[in-house]
DNA sequence: CTTCAATATGTTGACGTAAACATACCGACC
DNA sequence: GGTCGGTATGTTTACGTCAACATATTGAAG
């Protein structure tokens, strides 16, 4: 910084308020400044800038398996919304569900100088509620909600509902429901306004079938209710587990739509070319990264009087495997 | 720091050396400061390390969609293995394929204060010859052989070697290929090797059918495959478009393996439970990682002396959906 | 008892930047 | 023409750490 001032004739304050972008400064002296710092290849160095203001520029994430398609996008989005506003990512990833495990690799960011760390829960961990180092802006998304932080999800309630309330719509009695495994939240939540939907309509609510999220899982619930008549339609909690299933049912030889319905939950970008397109959630991942970064944001900067919560609306997409029973299907 | 040393009746100057764990502390006193590091709740401000030391203790990552399988695996195991190192990992995600996104990318993680970088190229830029600027550590994973880099990446050719061969010495006079999208460079090289490997057997080489890695892509291409009675083996660059291949030819009523065999490529967590399970060549992604954070660690540390090419070498898997040719077939 | 080496600890200064304060200049107004 | 307010720029200082050097202490060898 200092070639830079002597080498364009000015103060290395000047400089530094070129490179900050500040106002007040004559259009002719920035020119010099600029044309100076293109000569040096002067970069500034973010460590003297973090020492001085306190801040890093950079935000952390701490995530599950990135090999899962949800946690990968979260991630993808929030390093996004991190650049706009200017800010890097810092990822560290977790291998075991253990709130040691998470307590580990927040330990390790803090040390690595973040300004605000975002929590990937969508697990549940071995401990019911999390408790973190304090002094440090947190936001868990896909997680618990019972905890301090400020939280951001889809909202999954809604989600569900709107694929049952479609179901009940088109007429069928009830809806079954292939749900996701027990410890994660989205599932959880997928399932409980599954049946609160059915229960405030006054269906009858079927036992629910537990799978793993694989289309492995789907697969073999779908062997089991390819063959009860009274199945008409199935609520898949995610996509992968919509197409084991709609693989067995086929092999069953029961028809989808015609014979049986069936809606996932994600809308994976292979959702539309299934065989038939497949009725499903939408989730616009873009969106929950922007929410994460401006709550961090928010704390960062000491604001505190907005949300503590937010929720990102899914939208229902209907393609062809979902219809009205078969006239005259077993009731 | 300063309250820590005063606390243990100590210089500042002591306190660094218990915080970087020097060996020429008496033992009592490496107590007295860690305890009051405890009380205090020190912790070591990296941006003033940073500034003394010029390290940043962080590498950057660049890659393109992080929804895609192989690049999601590749940064959790870069990280990973960046944490063993004691390294964080700066992410920032590209969407264009062009070397102005890629230079954008790297330009802002320059900014960001990053020892080295790790390019995970993954698909074909729009200009031939990478060039960023200079004066930092890159190694490029998965991507151009061609430019300056150091390079990691799994050795392909020998993956699609051994599908080729493993199919060939089951007996099939030739083996087709489903290959991925022309700008992808594991798409090529895999096509390229298939191709070789047959010339080398002295088999003929049949037209290459070409995907975009989706299911949906490998149906399509199996509907048109399943109406040809000499195929009896096929090659799919990916699992996933060996799935949608799969199902075509089952519900063209051919059997695999009895009538075609079929392998993949990636070995995904579905492979092994698919009907049949899959043979295909499992990659370990874990190994890559720990490439690319070591050959970046010598160009950081100024070791010229090792190895600038790694070629993980992926393993054949043989499962069920591969089987000699039914006797009598087409010749 | 002196000398020396080894070990433990303290003191000083520098890293590159931006905040806070100080100064210089300009034009407008009474 | 003097005072004032605004803008452009310069000067000083502190941020938290660690390297380099300086000093104190200890024990062993002569």
């Amino acid at each position: 910084m200092a070639d830079v001032a002597t080498l364009a004739g000015v103060s290395s304050q000047t400089v530094s308020r070129v490179a900050n972008n500040r106002q007040n400064v004559d259009s002719a002296t920035r020119e010099k400044v600029l044309s100076a710092m293109q000569t040096l290849g002067y970069r500034p160095n973010t460590a003297a800038r973090a020492l001085v203001t306190g801040r890093f520029g950079a935000l952390g994430v701490i995530s599950f398996d990135v090999g899962a398609h949800g946690n990968a996008r979260t991630l993808g989005a929030i390093a996004d919304a991190a650049r706009e506003a200017d800010f890097s990512v810092n990822f560290m990833g977790v291998r075991a569900q253990t709130e040691a495990a998470v307590r580990h690799a927040f330990q390790h960011l803090m040390l690595q100088s973040v300004d605000g760390i975002v929590l990937v829960e969508s697990q549940m961990l071995d401990t019911p509620s999390l408790r973190l180092p304090p002094s440090m802006p947190v936001v868990v998304a896909d997680g618990d909600t019972g905890h301090e932080y400020p939280h951001v999800d889809f909202d999954q309630a809604h989600g569900s509902q709107s694929v049952v309330s479609h179901l009940l719509g088109l007429g069928h009695r009830t809806v079954w429901h292939l749900a996701g495994p027990a410890d994660s939240f989205a599932a959880r939540r997928r399932a409980e306004s599954w049946r609160r939907t059915l229960t405030d309509a006054g269906a009858p609510v079927p036992p629910v079938v537990y799978g793993d999220w694989s289309a492995r899982s789907g697969y073999r619930a779908g062997l089991d209710l390819a063959h009860r008549p009274e199945v008409t339609a199935v609520f898949a909690a995610n996509d992968q587990m919509a197409m084991g299933l709609m693989r067995a049912l086929h092999e069953a030889g029961r028809s989808v739509p015609g014979d049986v319905s069936v809606a996932g939950f994600d809308d994976i970008a292979e959702a539309a070319y299934l065989v038939p397109p497949l009725t499903t959630v939408h989730q616009d991942f873009e969106v929950v990264g922007k929410h994460c970064v401006a709550l961090l944001l928010d704390q960062i900067e000491g604001r505190t009087d907005g949300p503590r919560r937010r929720a990102v609306e899914p939208v229902l997409v209907v393609r062809s495997s979902t219809a009205p029973p078969r006239p005259g299907a077993p009731a």
